[in-house]
DNA sequence: AAAAAAG
C-alpha cells in the first residue's frame, strides 16, 4: 500500500516561452519575498516608489497531480530547479500570487504595506499551497539560500492561527537565540495588522538569576525559540501545545542532527504528538545531507510532502567564490587588513568566519592592535553583549564582523557583500573533510536576495588545499583563485568582476 | 578541548 503513494512531480527546468525580457540583474529591485529588514535605508530613495510589475517572469498556475507528471515550474534566473514529491492525490495549485493563497486580509496587507512584497518566489509559490490546503501534510523543503524561506514558515504560522484562539498554535525551534530573535521580528513585520500574538522563547538575560521562577506562563499564539528553553518551558507546564497547529523546524537538518539538537528535536516533537496528533511538521533548510534526509523523512508523518535541490544547483550565481593563498596565519590577517579593510565602507558590510572562539578572539585582538574597528561574535558572549554585536551590525554601525558559526546559518543582513572565511569549515570529527554544509551556509550569508556577493577562502595548509578541491568537486564549482595575496590589483579585479567595486 | 543551547 505505501508504495502506491509517491507522486513524483519533477518540477525541472522548463521555461520555455515566457520572460524574454532581460531580468533585472542592476536594479534593487524588490522580487522576492524574504526581503526583511529593508526600513532603514538611510535616506531611503525612491526604492520601491513604483508598485509596477517587477519580475517579468509570470509564474504559471500549475498543479502538482497525484501523478507521474512533470510540471514546469518557471525558472527564476537565481534560483534554478525545485523536485517537488507530493504524496496523497492532494492536488496543489502553485501560487501565483499571495492572494491565491486565500490569507487573510490582514496578512495580506502586512505582506505588501510592511513587508512591501509583491508576489511569491518560487518556493513560496510551491510551499505555501502545500503548508495551507487541508488536510495539513508535514513538510521537508530544502531551498537556496536567501530565496525566502522564512516567509513560507512565518507566513504560515501566522495563517494557521485561529486569531480567536488566544493560546499557542505555532511553535518554531531554531538552533541560535540570534536565528530566534531574527525569525521573531520577521513574524511581527509580517503579521502587524492581524492582531497575533507572538513571543520568543530564548534564554532570558543573564542578571536575571532565577530565570526559571520568573519566566510567566506563555499565552502567545505563536511561539520561536531555541530547543532548550522550549523543552524546559514545556517540561514545567509554562507552555502548553494542546492547541498546537503548526510545529516549525529552522535549519532543520541541524536541528534533526546527531552532532546537532536532535534528542532535544525529538524529544519536543514527541511531547507534542502525545498530546496532540494533529501538529503538522515543517522542515526547513538550505542543506539537507543525505544522512540527514533520510533520518528526517522517517521522523515525519508517512504522507507528507518534500522539495528538494540539487546539492549541483545550491550555491548562487551572484556570490562568486575565491580562494587565496596565504603561506601563514600572518598573512591571513595581513591580507584582511590591506586588502579588505584598507578599501573601508565601498565594500558593504563583511562577515570573518573563523572556527572557534580561540580564533575570533585572536583575529579579533590582531585587527584591534592594528587600529581597527571590528566586532566579534561567539556563544561565549553575554546574551546582552550577542544581541548588542547583532544589533549594531544590522543597523549598520559596524562594518566587519567577526564570527564563529553562531550565525553561519539564517542571519540576514541584506548589506553583507562579503563573506571570508579565514578558517574552512571542516568536520569536526573528521578535519580533513570540508563541512559542505557550513560552507554553503557560510557563503549564503552574502548575496541575500540575489544581490551581489564575494567569498573569499583563505588557504593556508595543505589540509586546506584539498579541503577546497574536495568543495569544488562536491558542489561542481570552479573557485577562482586570487594570483596573490599581496597583490592589491588581483584583489580589485575579484572584486571587481564580482560587482563589488 | 567545536559551535551552539542549557543545566
Amino acid at each position: 500500500m505505501a508504495d502506491a503513494a509517491a507522486a513524483i512531480a519533477s518540477a525541472e527546468t522548463s521555461v520555455g516561452s515566457v520572460a524574454p525580457e532581460s531580468k533585472p540583474q542592476t536594479a534593487e529591485i524588490k522580487r522576492w519575498g524574504d526581503m526583511v529588514d529593508d526600513e532603514e535605508q538611510p535616506g531611503d530613495t525612491a526604492s520601491s516608489s513604483e508598485d509596477k510589475v517587477v519580475g517579468e517572469l509570470e509564474v504559471d498556475k500549475l498543479t502538482i497531480e497525484d501523478s507521474k507528471k512533470v510540471n514546469k515550474f518557471l525558472d527564476d534566473p537565481e534560483d534554478s530547479s525545485i523536485q517537488a514529491v507530493t504524496s496523497g492525490d492532494t492536488p496543489y495549485t502553485s501560487a501565483a500570487t499571495f492572494e491565491d493563497l486565500n490569507l487573510s486580509p490582514e496578512l495580506l496587507k502586512g505582506l505588501y504595506v510592511e513587508m512591501k512584497f509583491q508576489k511569491p518566489s518560487k518556493i513560496q509559490a510551491i510551499s505555501l499551497p502545500m503548508i495551507l490546503t487541508s488536510p495539513y501534510k508535514d513538510l521537508i523543503a530544502q531551498a537556496h539560500n536567501g530565496s525566502g524561506k522564512t516567509t513560507c514558515f512565518v507566513l504560515g504560522m501566522l495563517s494557521r492561527v485561529d486569531p480567536n484562539v488566544k493560546r499557542p498554535q505555532a511553535l518554531c525551534i531554531c538552533p541560535t537565540r540570534e536565528l530566534s530573535i531574527q525569525n521573531l521580528e520577521v513574524l511581527q513585520k509580517m503579521g502587524k495588522y492581524t492582531g497575533i500574538s507572538s513571543e520568543c522563547a530564548v534564554p532570558m538575560d543573564s542578571g536575571n538569576n532565577d530565570r526559571s521562577r520568573s519566566r510567566p506562563p506563555i499565552f502567545a499564539q505563536v511561539v520561536i525559540g531555541t530547543p532548550g528553553t522550549i523543552k524546559r518551558l514545556m517540561s514545567q507546564k509554562k507552555l502548553s501545545v494542546v492547541d498546537m497547529k503548526v510545529l516549525v523546524f529552522d535549519e532543520a537538518d541541524h536541528m534533526l542532527a546527531k552532532d546537532g539538537f536532535q534528542d532535544d528535536s525529538l524529544r519536543i516533537m514527541k511531547d507534542i504528538e502525545r498530546v496532540n496528533g494533529h501538529c503538522q511538521v515543517l522542515l526547513f533548510s538550505a542543506t539537507f545531507d543525505e544522512t540527514v534526509k533520510n533520518f528526517v523523512s522517517r521522523i515525519v508523518r508517512k504522507d507528507y510532502n518534500q522539495l528538494f535541490v540539487k546539492k549541483e544547483e545550491l550555491s548562487l550565481d551572484s556570490v562568486k567564490q575565491y580562494k587565496v593563498y596565504c603561506p601563514d596565519e600572518m598573512t591571513k590577517i595581513l591580507a584582511i587588513k590591506d586588502r579588505i579593510l584598507e578599501l573601508g565602507e565601498n565594500l558593504g558590510q563583511t562577515i570573518i568566519f573563523v572556527n572557534t572562539k580561540r580564533s575570533a578572539s585572536m583575529l579579533h585582538k590582531a585587527l584591534v592592535d592594528l587600529g581597527y574597528e571590528v566586532t566579534t561574535i561567539h556563544g561565549a558572549l553575554t546574551h546582552e553583549d550577542r544581541d548588542k554585536i547583532v544589533k549594531e551590525f544590522k543597523d549598520g554601525l559596524t562594518q566587519v564582523l567577526i564570527s564563529t558559526d553562531v550565525l553561519a546559518r539564517g542571519f540576514d543582513q541584506q548589506q553583507v557583500n562579503l563573506v571570508i572565511n579565514y578558517d574552512l569549515p571542516v568536520k569536526y570529527e573528521t578535519p580533513s573533510e570540508p563541512h559542505y554544509e557550513v560552507y554553503l551556509h557560510r557563503i549564503g550569508r552574502a548575496g541575500r536576495f540575489g544581490r551581489k556577493g564575494a567569498v573569499f577562502n583563505f588557504v593556508m595548509t595543505d589540509r586546506d588545499v584539498m579541503i577546497m578541491e574536495k568543495i569544488d568537486k562536491y558542489f561542481g564549482t570552479r573557485v577562482k583563485e586570487v594570483a596573490s595575496w599581496n597583490s592589491e590589483e588581483d584583489f580589485k579585479v575579484a572584486l571587481k568582476e564580482a560587482g563589488l567595486l
